[in-house]
DNA sequence: GATGTCAACCTGTGGT
DNA sequence: ACCACAGGTTGACATC
């Protein structure tokens, strides 16, 4: 942007990008968002992108058969052991993840699901309650991340496995960042717009000092010692006149230039 | 039916 | 190696 052929430029020399603070060495200390766009120099602008979420999907037929239904509507009468949706594709990974309370909790609703598996075979998708919902945000306000022992207690008072307070804390991170992220792009788009009309307004500014400079005389170009005098002025000649011979500082001391627009010859 | 939302998942990465 | 997290994806469900 705004690169004018007579050496003006002008361009975005900042950015604006969302911070987040990396956590200390335990998981008490919790990054903390900056929803304050950080402003570092020399950024490029690019908006090209404007898709951010959810708009490509492909489809893994080996996910697909990995699939199992689960008993995800029993979630919603918030029923500890009900509660539970196993998605067999990434249960033995993620068991890894779980402590014995959590396995154990996992191997009862796997048993819920297998009772409730039908034909269908597809995944059953939960919603929270807004209770639930409600008490996560909140506890979302005082610390975004969760050390164990928060995601344990968290996960009995909800009656949820500590794995879904998990999952629901990485998604509202990750949205909450996207969230932030559109207000950087639609401020950036501001400034974009305000420095292009800047541009073009500088652009008209500098066009018209140059009809200026076209429109004066050419001897305004010429060394101030070459000067000539306005031609209705007899005392005072040019370069070689004869008073200038007797006198090398008579140009100096009472110079008349001829200025067509403010001095008209008809004035002098 | 198209589209948006969101819980659940997978993968890669960095810290310990 | 393990863990937590970010980023991206999937698929069920809601809404229009």
């Amino acid at each position: 942007m705004g690169c004018l052929d007579d050496g003006l430029v002008l361009g975005l020399g900042f950015s604006a990008t969302t911070t987040l603070e990396k956590r200390g060495n335990n998981n008490n200390e919790k990054p903390k968002m900056m929803n304050k766009p950080c402003f570092e120099p020399s950024l490029s602008l690019g908006l090209s992108g404007e898709t951010f979420y959810g708009c490509n999907k492909k489809t893994t037929d080996i996910k697909k058969v990995c699939e199992e239904s689960g008993g995800a509507d029993l979630f919603r009468q918030a029923s500890p052991h009900s509660a539970v949706s196993s998605f067999s594709s990434g249960r033995v990974k993620r068991e890894r993840d779980l402590s014995s309370e959590e396995i154990e909790a996992e191997r009862v609703s796997s048993r819920v699901s297998d009772e409730d598996e039908d034909a269908t075979n597809t995944r059953k998708k939960l919603r929270l309650t807004k209770e639930q919902s409600a008490l996560l945000e909140e506890s979302f306000k005082q610390h975004s991340t969760l050390n164990p022992k928060q995601k344990q207690a968290l996960a009995r008072q909800l009656n949820l496995r500590p794995r879904q307070v998990e999952v629901w804390f990485q998604n509202r991170r990750a949205r909450t960042k996207l969230k932030q992220t559109e207000v950087d792009c639609e401020f950036l788009k501001k400034c974009c717009e305000t420095l292009t009309d800047e541009n073009r307004r500088l652009q008209k500014e500098l066009q018209e000092l140059k009809a200026l400079k076209l429109a004066q005389p050419f001897y305004m170009h010429m060394p101030a010692a070459t000067l000539t005098m306005c031609p209705s002025c007899e005392r005072i000649g040019g370069v070689g006149d004869g008073a200038s011979k007797n006198n090398p500082f008579s140009i100096a001391s009472k110079p008349h230039f001829y200025n067509p627009f403010t001095n008209p010859s008809a004035a002098c």
